[in-house]
Formats: C-alpha cells, sequence, structure tokens
DNA sequence: AGGGCTTTCTTTCAGTCTGAAATAATCCTT
DNA sequence: AAGGATTATTTCAGACTGAAAGAAAGCCCT
C-alpha cells in the first residue's frame, strides 16, 4: 500500500484499493491507523472530477517521521535527513579526523544529531541507514573488510544502535545503492534488477522479485574478477584480465599517463583531453566501455534481470560511451536484447550517497522490518 | 507443512508442529483436510516413546494420488509415474519415431496413459510436467527455440492439455533438474543454488530463496558463451574461449580425435583411454575440469548462491576429476568458500530426466500453484 | 433552497485463518 | 483399575479480509 503512496504521490483510496487489489475496506481501515500513526496525511484536494463525493488525496506525512543515513567513504562521511518519500531535507559532508572507527563514528554520530535536530522539525526518525564499502555483513552489521578505511571485523551497529537509540542498518553501499534505484531511481517497477557499479572500485548488487539477494557470505555481486578475453592487463589480485583491472577510473588514469596523455593519474583529465579531441584518449575510454560491455554480457546472461542499471563515476562522467556499453553488450549477448531498455544509467543524481543510505531505512519500513513500527489494521 | 512431511518421513502431527512453526491445532485442521483429499495418509505406527499417547505417523499417500512426467530428449522422450514424495513407480524411454511436434506429442500422450493406467492403480494425477531443452516459456508453456529436435515456437502446453485433460507444466530441462535437485536431491535444505549443466550442452538454472528466477526472457542461466581466458577454441558463435566450447562433452572428444587419442567422437571413449592410463588423455579432461571450475568461480562470485550443484555427464561420467574442478573454483574465487560443501555433484542418479519432469508438478503442488488442487484448512 | 445524482468513504457483517488453552484420547506404569 | 504422560482435537477469542449496505459530500437542476 506505502508503494502505491510513493509511486503515485497523492493519491485518494479508492484509487490505493485499486492498485493494490485490496478493498476499499482494507484500504480505509489501514489508512486511519497509518494517519492515526502519523505515517500518512491527508493532502490538500485538488481540483477532481466534477461529480460524486470529492475525493481526499492522502499522502506521506512528511512532518511526524523522518529517516536518517549516513555514508561512511574513504576520504569523507555524507549524512542525511529524508522524509518518508525519501526526499532529502538535509545533507552534509564531513571529511574524516581519523580513520579509526571509534573516530569515524564518533564524529558521525554527533554531526547527524544535530543535523535532525536543525532539519526534522521535532519528527521521530524511523531509523538510521548506514552504507559502507568493502564487505559487509547486514545480518549482523559488521563491516567484515573495508581496505578503504582500513576496517576489519567492526561491529558497526551494535556501536551505532547504543549511542543512537534508534534502529540501524548496515549496508554495502553497492547494495544500498541498488535499494535506492529501487525505490527512488529508474528501477521502481521492475522485479529483478542487476546494479552495477563502476568507479574506483567495482561491484554489483542483485535484486530478485524487489529483494536483495545476498548469499550465504553477503558476497553476491563479486564481478570484480570477472575475466575478460580483451586484453591482459594485470589485476591487483595477480591474475590477467580482470573486469576491475580494465574498468576501474584508476586503472584508465595509470594507462592514460603511460601513454603521456595526461600528466597525474586522474579519470577526469583524461575525460578532459578525449573531449577537447584526443584521439587515443578517446580510445582508452572506448575500450573501457568495450570492457563493461562485454561484462554486462556475461552478467545478463547469467542472470537475465529485467533491468540492469549503471552506475558510479566510470559511467557517469562520461556518458557518451553508454552506446559503446550497450552496443558491446548487446552484440556479445545470445539473447535479444533491447539495450536501451534494459540497459539504463542510474536515475539518481549527484546525491546518491545520501539516497542510498535513506534506502536503507525506507526499504526496511515498508517491508515492516523495522523494529518497533509494525502496522495493524485498527477494529472499533 | 508437506514439506515437512517430505523432509522428514513419516512424522507425526505435533512434529510438524515444531519443525514448521504452526500451532498444534493448524496443523491437525491442515492434515485432516489433506488426509479427506486423498494428500496426505496415516502411516503404520513404528515403536516410539514408551510414554504418553503414541505418536501417529503421517506420511504422503501413495495411492491416490500420482505425478506424471516427460522429458523429451533429441532420440528419445523419456516418461514418467511417480508419487507424492517423487518415489518412480515406472519409467519408460521411447525412441521417436519423427521428430516433428505433433509425432513426438501423440507418442507421448500415448504411452504415457498407457504408463498412467497400468501402474497408477486407480490413483488420480495431479499434472503432467514437461521438461524440455532449448530456450522454453514456462508461463505460455512454449517451446521457443530447440535446436535439439529442431522445434520453433511450439505451443507444448496448450497440446497437451487439450489431449491429456489434465495441468501440463512445460519448463526447460536445465531449471526442471534443478528443481528436482531441490525437492529430491542435495539441494533439500538450501535456500538459494545455482545449478550447472554440463553435456552435450552446457546451462545452468538459478534459484533464489527457492524459487527458480528465470527472467523477463526465461533466459537466466545463460554460461554457454561466458568468456574463459584459458584457452582460444574456436565456439559456435564465432568467438574464442566461450565456456561452451571448452567444456562440452562434443569439444573434448573431437579434441581427443584430432589428437589422435581416440579414434571416434566419443567422451566415454576418451574417458577410457584417460583411465587406461593415457597422460594426454587425462591432460585433456584435467583440461576441461579447470575450465568448468574457472566457470564456476565467476558464477560463485556473482551470484554467492548457498550451493552449487554440478551435473551432465561432462561431471558425473568421469567424478575423478570433481578435486580439480573444486581447487580451481576455490582458487579463482576471492571468497573463502568451501568447495567441498558448496559444489557437489548431483544428488540424483541415472533418473534425473525421469524425477525432473515429476519435479516440476510436484514444486507447483507444493507451491499450491496446481490449478485445480488447492488446501483450505476445514472447520466443523 | 432543496431534492436528486453520483461517487467516495465508512461501517456492518459474515467468513477464513490463526494460536492459546481446555479437553479428549491413548498408551504405559504401578 | 487408577495415575501419569504425552499427543491429538476441540473450543474459544482475536486478527484480518471482502461484500454489501449505509453515510457523506460534492454537483446539477428546478
Amino acid at each position: 500500500m506505502l508503494r502505491a503512496v510513493l509511486a503515485h504521490g497523492p493519491i485518494p483510496r479508492s484509487h490505493i484499493a485499486r492498485l493494490t487489489g485490496l478493498s476499499q475496506a482494507s484500504v480505509t481501515r489501514l489508512t486511519t491507523e497509518l494517519l492515526a500513526r502519523g505515517f500518512l496525511a491527508v493532502a490538500p484536494s485538488t481540483a477532481t472530477a466534477d461529480v460524486g463525493r470529492p475525493l481526499v488525496p492522502i499522502d506521506f506525512d512528511v512532518r511526524s517521521w523522518v529517516a536518517l543515513g549516513m555514508h561512511l567513504g574513504r576520504d569523507r562521511t555524507t549524512i542525511a535527513v529524508a522524509d518518508l518519500r525519501g526526499t532529502l531535507l538535509a545533507t552534509d559532508e564531513l571529511g574524516h579526523e581519523a580513520r579509526e572507527p571509534a573516530a569515524v563514528v564518533r564524529q558521525a554520530v554527533t554531526w547527524l544529531r544535530r543535523l535532525a535536530a536543525r532539519h526534522a522539525g521535532g519528527a521521530q526518525a524511523l531509523g538510521v541507514g548506514v552504507s559502507v564499502g568493502g564487505w559487509v555483513d547486514p545480518d549482523d552489521g559488521i563491516v567484515i573488510e573495508n581496505d578503504a578505511l582500513g576496517w576489519r571485523n567492526v561491529p558497526l551497529r551494535s556501536r551505532l544502535e547504543r549511542s543512537l537509540g534508534l534502529p540501524v542498518l548496515v549496508e554495502s553501499n553497492v547494495r544500498a545503492m541498488a535499494l535506492a534505484e529501487l525505490w527512488f531511481g529508474v528501477a521502481t517497477k521492475v522485479r529483478s534488477l542487476v546494479y552495477v557499479f563502476i568507479g574506483n572500485v567495482v561491484g554489483a548488487a542483485i535484486v530478485v522479485g524487489r529483494t536483495i539477494h545476498r548469499g550465504p557470505l553477503a558476497a553476491a555481486g563479486g564481478i570484480a574478477h570477472m575475466r575478460l578475453a580483451s586484453s591482459n592487463a594485470r589485476c591487483s589480485c595477480g591474475r590477467i584480465g580482470c573486469f576491475q583491472a580494465l574498468t576501474t577510473d584508476m586503472h584508465l588514469a595509470e594507462r592514460a599517463v603511460e601513454r603521456g596523455l595526461i600528466a597525474q593519474p586522474s579519470i577526469d583529465a583524461l575525460i578532459e583531453v578525449a573531449r577537447g579531441g584526443s584521439r587515443p584518449a578517446r580510445a582508452l575510454l572506448e575500450a573501457r566501455a568495450r570492457s563493461i560491455g562485454e561484462g554486462l554480457a556475461v552478467i545478463i546472461g547469467l542472470v537475465n534481470p529485467d533491468l540492469v542499471v549503471l552506475a558510479g563515476s566510470g559511467v557517469t562522467a562520461a556518458p557518451e560511451y553508454l552506446a559503446t556499453i550497450r552496443a558491446e553488450a548487446r552484440s556479445r549477448c545470445v539473447l535479444p536484447i533491447d539495450a536501451e531498455r534494459t540497459i539504463l544509467p542510474s536515475g539518481l543524481g549527484a546525491d546518491v550517497l545520501a539516497s542510498s543510505s535513506i534506502a536503507l531505512v525506507l526499504d526496511a519500513f515498508y517491508r515492516q522490518e523495522l523494529p518497533d513500527v509494525t502496522v495493524r489494521s485498527t477494529r472499533r
């Protein structure tokens, strides 16, 4: 029901009933409960049909509840406050003072408290979504391994729950971003999805039946060392031709430096040069796009999702290569895929990090998995 | 509930309640309904605890219902009758007289009717599972493409339902086999699974949350053209190093002929020679095992299933190479996988084809997806 | 202004499913 | 034959559902 409200903005009860297949009676009962709990509110009625009892549009109550989120990145923490619809009310970025878990957590907690106090307007917080890179076990809320921060087995959830007194949802950043895409991005109407992130690291998240598939080790989505045939670049794992070695920003930038196209290894500089007309720079970026397409073909062949969403600086910084990616994926794939429709760039803008941490909370909320928030129908 | 009965054989109601988490009251109600409908029966009581009211073991009623199945292969049709537990009551193989859909279907229907009449003992048939190679759309029951039989867009289900008057479930053979593994094989206790078949063709099936994931084109599990780096064998698709080109029986047999190891391209002959001590023959098989392991590493990294099940003549005919497959997969995989536990050979014997067609019916039955069979609790 | 008309929303009612707890059943032990 | 132990059944109340009847709230028309 909440999904119908999310998807269709302010919406009258009778439409909800039609969309969800529930009876009007059930919708009324549920909405009264949700109105009482402060999750929904009556929206100002817009001009509607000129006959019959007027529609009463229902919408999320953006005043009484908020979701909080934080993304713990290599160099900075992004914190966010958002309403139930996922609209960001405020975000902030904090440069790390130190990378020790204790210091990062302390800083994030302090500033998140402050941000919430200032922008939540007295609303209650549903919970806190924590998006963090590397290998994460969401069930226990533990960061198993994060090279960027140098963390190993950090019990993030228990620490944060203790100091914030709110439900905390820890998840890998790639999976969090996939959820954001699923709720607020281009994948809202899709059942299965593979989200592919290509930036300084590469990773994927698999969604089947609108549920993230994590696997027993919470490690599903590992595409870094998928072997591609198109090159023999050496990967940090010691092997040759890994997807990671061919597609990360860093790899490309280093190649460009080797070839004297740019002075410092920076992907932005390389894109700049390519846009300036440099043939070899463009060739490098084209080659990466083909590698990405090649990898996608493998993923699409194996998983055949409704949709593939591409994200990360490796894709968004130079969208002009999307066509190459699509063409390569299509030609490598035995399936007759419609690449224009099934391979899409991320629908989230610059606020991906903030949105993705928020998506963790709202996903749990919509699924009724949040510990203290359960909705049952009222009977009088 | 039925799953508990399937897993734990004859089992008293109170145990079912404990296993399923239902209350004893609900279990009683459901069992009485299922007993009345002839799905369950009271089993002969075995000697049990020597105090208290004796347990009444409940088991499937193997007399009043059966499942029927057929596998349409390249050269022959396998037909089967089985009880609700999946135990085969009778199977038969029919060589095709012709490969036209009409001829194959007519023959299969005739003989399946006869087999059922003879071995079902008056039991009703739940439905007919049809396992067929190639690209199949199970929703519409259409065989989109099957090269072995030369079929294109054959509306198999509608034809069979008309002539048999029973619910018909059409599914690709690989997915049917994965279901059989899920219900009767080594994957009964597992939530997610990738089933990898390697024989004259290669293919996979993906199970997440004990449900087959098919994807929008019903094409999930395509691993044939996944690129491996270990060789440059040319695939029928025109590319180099495809998984298919490196691992099918036919490919291996042809290689062996090229190298003069055997006279006729036959995988069995090659295995024979290798077992006889031929170094180059063994090297060929070892190389295939490593290729398979390499492919598995990609699959495991991406999907991270609870379990990988290997099947098909490419694996079962020469089980001595399983260790190589596992070792290669483990070494190629960045995850710390326990290959001995998570990569297993199929748990089904020679009756795979029959069992897999039966699994289609029982899977639908257990999920209550069979059109005329729905169970609701009784109230008096 | 007030009675129809139309549509939305609410309430009533009956039905289904559930589990807790009381009750019945059935065996073994003494 | 009574007592004990345990399983199976029934009774009961609670939760949820949809169908249908009823109330509400606007417009239209005279």
